[in-house]
DNA sequence: TATATTTGCGGACTATAGTCTGTAGAAGCT
DNA sequence: AGCTTCTACAGACTATAGTCCGCAAATATA
């Protein structure tokens, strides 16, 4: 598991949690709608700033989203 | 304030506290001393795995890191 | 079943993350 | 003062973040 599989899988959590498109999300933090498909893919890895975007229009902290990608890496290395 | 020169604080701090020259850090973290230099003064910023790596070394967590971030972010937006 | 919405995915592109090498100057130590 | 360690900074480079099109297929909704 790459740290760019497991935060795709922590923005989609949070995009669908907000009820959000893929093309909702991206209008509403400027970054482009193909984009949010690489990241939740796991084939992009964002910036700082991208996760602190990210995180705003989320309803949510971009150190929160770290903290979920940090357990799921946790979880990972016990097996 | 950019995020850039938040995030170069932070590092700078998290780097003295654990008594590192940039050298040393870059070693033990498998990135340049240049890179970790242009870190500190703002000039760059981190991707999301750079993150991770240097927080392992630095005896903290990524979400700290980015949790010191966000409280400067919003300590500014007071003003 | 039709159709509207959403997402995957392609290629080509620009901006910037991160490397590599070297030099000059700052700061600490004797 | 001299020596050592550390950091700023420059230039040139490679890898990848992020954009901008478009189209096909999946999924939801009427």
């Amino acid at each position: 598991m790459t740290t760019e599989i497991i935060f795709g899988q922590v923005l989609k959590k949070f995009r669908t949690l907000s009820k959000l498109s893929q093309e909702k999300l991206s209008q509403e933090c400027g970054l482009d709608r193909s984009y949010i498909s690489l990241l939740e893919r796991g084939l992009r890895q964002p910036s700082l700033t991208t996760i602190l975007i990210l995180a705003k229009v989320l309803n949510t902290t971009a150190s929160n989203m770290v903290h979920d990608v940090e357990e799921i890496i946790n979880e990972d290395n016990q097996n």
